[in-house]
DNA sequence: ACGAGATGGATTGCCGACAATCCGTGGAAC
DNA sequence: GTTCCACGGATTGTCGGCAATCCATCTCGT
């Protein structure tokens, strides 16, 4: 109940205090320009893990700048650095559009995702803590209670911090990070498993892993986890192309 | 011949014809925007990689501007997507630096290194083609010629571009970028291996790879691999901060 | 009626100027 | 002689405006 309620979110790009930003066009006092940024980085990014945001919608610059009052300088800031992460693309001259990777790009962020994953197994498996394992089961069965309860949002997120978590018992914060970003372009492209009559769902195959890990049996754990991100890879999506209302998505309150 | 001319160069990114830039304030016709950015980019990119500006090396924005002749919105952009793939650390109103990795980032890079280029070996070795080792051997035989000639620059060079065009075997593109990345973020550290009586240098690491590969042991490649990443980390240096001169080292006729 | 070309509105790209912050220098007090 | 504080130059962060580009619509000719 401690971490499980923590959203993945991405870390903080290292700026040290943020600065004031004041010479308001407003009338009220404006939050600080760095907490905008951030503000807006996250609702945005959230958003396309809750697949609020399907992939091609496009970011309209000056409609980010009124949603959040703030200059088309510190849009353009996040919009490049959804970029950078593959989240969004960005077409010269035609603006930002939530990225939609193609057919062979998915296959190859499920590939590399894999050999990751190997990995982390590998290297969890021999420094396994029962104490570790203890919390990515509690994770499941929260994710688990997320998907029975309808709250799918919380579940989709639980289901992507599943394997972050697991990734972080390596210790290797970069490891991390890159799969963190994988994890997030895969999510992105995942359909709405909402199909009626449809088989199980991911948290079933997280247990599976889990169970193969608790037993010690590592490659057992691999090959569960190969299978389950199979399993994801054919859950993609093949095409969707509406176009959201910006404001209805992330303009929660205004 | 063909493929070793061409340096070590990340992919650009998807802009599609760049913008057409006049309004000069120089008197000469001024060259493209974009054009301008990319060639700011891989100038620093070519640098960093030979070494020539060193790990906390102080990119002023302003100096970067007299050097190409440009605004400072585009030295900006620059500096952020080097800063995106950590070649360079931005500090909140203190600037860019040459990225300088801690001890414990080192770590974690060459583990993720070994990670990958072990998954790259499992997989071109087993669709081991005759034609392709070829094309690596003689990659390697280029470097040695680099290296006895003493041509620095190349070498280095081409020391990195080996492990990349063994990734580029397996077809995943992605996986490749991943690898140029963290090829760049380690190349960058590795001191120069120039003190006299130094142990053996790295083409004859890549050597014995591409031997134990050519007899389809795969296992062997592998475990060479490894040992030669762990040769490379002890090679990092411990430290080195001194200052150099942005305009000797960048502006090569101005 | 259909397609090619022109036109206007909307959107992105670029630049110069101003404000905020930081760092080195100089001076005064202890 | 050393330490703390204030000041000024230099550097980075932010903003608004203007130019270039793109897209949708309308018009005209066949």
């Amino acid at each position: 109940m401690n971490k499980a309620n923590k959203t993945v979110r991405p870390p903080a790009p290292a700026t040290r205090a943020s600065a004031s930003g004041s010479s308001g066009t407003s009338a009220r006092e404006r939050e600080h320009t760095g907490a905008v940024e951030e503000r807006m980085y996250q609702d945005i990014y959230d958003a396309i893990m809750e697949h609020r945001l399907p992939p091609r919608t496009k970011l309209t610059e000056q409609t980010l700048c009124q949603i959040y009052d703030t200059a088309r300088h510190t849009v353009r800031k996040v919009l490049s650095r959804l970029a950078s992460e593959g989240m969004v693309d960005l077409e010269a001259n035609r603006g930002a559009f939530i990225a939609s990777p193609s057919h062979a790009e998915v296959r190859d962020m499920f590939e590399l995702r894999n050999i990751l994953e190997h990995a982390v197994l590998e290297k969890v498996g021999q420094a396994a803590g029962t104490r570790q394992i203890a919390g990515l089961r509690r994770m499941v069965e929260e994710e688990r209670d997320c998907y029975l309860n309808g709250d799918r949002p919380r579940w989709i997120r639980l289901s992507a911090q599943f394997h972050l978590a697991l990734a972080e018992l390596t210790g290797n914060a970069l490891l991390v990070e890159t799969l963190r970003k994988l994890v997030s372009r895969t999510t992105l492209m995942i359909a709405k498993t909402e199909a009626p009559g449809h088989n199980a769902c991911s948290f079933d195959e997280h247990e599976t892993v889990l169970e193969a890990l608790e037993q010690g049996d590592i490659a057992a754990a691999q090959s569960h986890m190969a299978h389950h991100l199979h399993l994801c890879e054919d859950r993609v999506r093949p095409d969707a192309d509406d176009q959201f209302d910006l404001r209805a998505v992330l303009g929660k309150g205004l």
